[in-house]
DNA sequence: GTGAAAGCGCTAACAT
DNA sequence: ATGTTAGCGCTTTCAC
């Protein structure tokens, strides 16, 4: 590899001259003549800067890690995607890691990522409660969470609005007169699932629903193999006219996973039963039937979420939390309470 | 941070011992004794070597970079999944990056990447004819393709054996009784559309079918939108008995796309026309109708180059190409000839 | 078996 | 405006 030193032999100017020209932000300080020379010698040689090198020397080595439980679950890419273009226009690079939910692959790797001197940390991996996490974020290692946030507040996050998209689910359900109204939860321990229940109790009660009618039952995990578990518990629960009208599961996984439950009923969505999903994960048009859901914003929160981490890099300030809109998707999995 | 410096205070020896006795590799040249003092000392002080000095000293950085076209197409997650966890294993670091199959960006990050000292590459944007790569490859740049390969076949790669695949296919649809059968052929400038298309071609000779009876349709794309445009031109240009009775989609994109134009063409697959693809994206079972086609170990692959990729780091040898087995997912999205 | 010292390639403080 | 110098934190050759 040729070194900033061949560039400044071929210039005939000292390497710490030929550093100044190059990097934009001392370039003044040069002579435009020079800079010139330079320019033309770092191109001639086809001279790439080590950024190793440069990492050891500025303490910055413009990378940001971002951990996500698992690409796999079609949640994350897009997450993925936002930040990583959002850091490639500002000459950062991504490290992706997946901690499937592993508690201590996860600090193995966090513990892998600070020794490898990134700058920030974009994190998909939250729980409520999160000793590492918070313990990081408490020793100033620049950090965003998007989607999941700490139960203490004190970190910066990138999240849907989660509320807002949970009310437009339970006002939509109840426009097309659902009284009896299911809720499939999340894990409590993650504060998507938290808020998203709470959320739902609230709006169905604002809604003048009897609280008895709005059953919660808890999946074990955001998967379709929980979602039908959880579908199975409701149904042999909730029996003749006790059984709800229409479920609202946490996630859209939870809410396939309901329908294969159903179908294994014999009940037809929505004309038995409506469901309605979170997320709005790809390709959901194409299922049966299309499930209604909330369109949350994965790229542009993921995207937000690097811009927020490299201001934070740059200049820490208070932590500040984005909450990005987002809108109810209906499709045909929702529709009129059934008559009878 | 604490440094290894600091360690070696601690421990009460020179950092060049404290070195030694942290490196597996060298501990052996250490007293055993001292050795756990060390070890003790960087264990309480929570040390955590500087990765980028090491890589700056000892010239790997232990990074790997994976390209990949766009992380929001299903085909890609798993593959880059795989890759991590290979990497993870061994200690590496994956540096994830999207080009959008845009030459100069591609150019621009693969220079980028090389300034990072990234150890080697996990290919999955490579186009036949591929100079940035032909050339990275004929410089030494440690590289491993997955999926698509060049026209040069120098460069070690693993892939589906998409041959393999493609038989299973035609077998599949000429024992269902199919004797018109066409191809919605992908992009012919990618090694995956070109072997597909020949394949389709050379299977469905060898089964006795007529070529008149086996037509091509170039779609301008792997996407659902160059399927749906793909077929409706198949649609416009066979009609009556012309008819293919069964489509081949080269991947499960275009097969998807195929499909609605198949219904807006007021026809039912699998009734009127069977319809295939390849790749068995995720979530393809909830599809309407649930598309048959060919499962190829997306995570494995990506495994596997990783695994082929640290070897070529280590010792450099032979470029080798690594086939793995895909096998037919008959689904509901293919039945026999429509009769009459 | 351990210490000393050099140097990976770069940047930044200081000197001219 | 440019040259000089030191040093980021580590590994490794060379002494002892």
């Amino acid at each position: 590899m040729t070194r900033l030193s061949d560039v400044a032999r071929a210039a005939g100017v000292h390497p710490g001259t030929a550093s100044r020209a190059l990097n934009p932000d001392t370039r003044h300080r040069v002579s435009a003549e020079t800079v010139k020379r330079v320019l033309v010698a770092a191109e001639s040689l086809g001279y790439q800067p080590n950024s190793v090198a440069r990492a050891l020397r500025t303490r910055r080595s413009r990378m940001v890690a971002i951990l996500i439980p698992d690409l796999t679950n079609p949640l994350f890419p897009p997450i993925v995607r936002g930040v990583e273009e959002a850091l490639a226009v500002k000459g950062y690079s991504a490290l992706l890691v997946s901690t499937d939910n592993d508690e201590d692959k996860e600090a193995r790797l966090f513990a892998e990522l600070r020794g490898r001197q990134c700058d920030g940390f974009v994190v998909a991996t939250a729980r409520r409660k999160h000793p590492l996490l918070a313990r990081a974020a408490a020793d100033g290692v620049p950090m965003v969470l998007v989607n999941r946030v700490l139960d203490s507040r004190h970190t910066p996050s990138v999240t849907a609005d989660e509320a807002a998209g949970v009310h437009a689910v339970v006002r939509h359900l109840t426009g097309l007169g659902h009284r009896r109204i299911a809720h499939l939860a999340g894990p409590q321990e993650l504060s998507t699932g938290l808020i998203r229940r709470r959320t739902f109790l609230d709006s169905c009660e604002q809604a003048g629903l009897d609280p008895r009618n709005t059953p919660v039952i808890d999946a074990t995990g955001f998967s379709e193999a929980a979602g039908t578990a959880a579908m199975d518990k409701l149904l042999a629960t909730y029996r003749g006219p006790e059984r709800p009208t229409a479920v609202f599961a946490a996630n859209d996984l939870l809410a396939l996973g309901a329908l294969d439950a159903l179908a294994a009923f014999g009940l037809r969505c929505p004309e038995d039963m409506s469901v309605a999903g979170f997320n709005d994960m790809p390709f959901l048009t194409r299922m049966t039937p299309p499930l209604t859901t909330v369109h949350v914003p994965q790229q542009e929160i993921g995207a937000e979420a690097a811009r927020m981490l490299l201001k934070c890099i740059d200049q820490p300030g208070p932590p500040r939390s984005l909450l990005l809109g987002c809108a109810l998707v209906e499709r045909a999995s929702t529709g009129p309470v059934p008559q009878g």
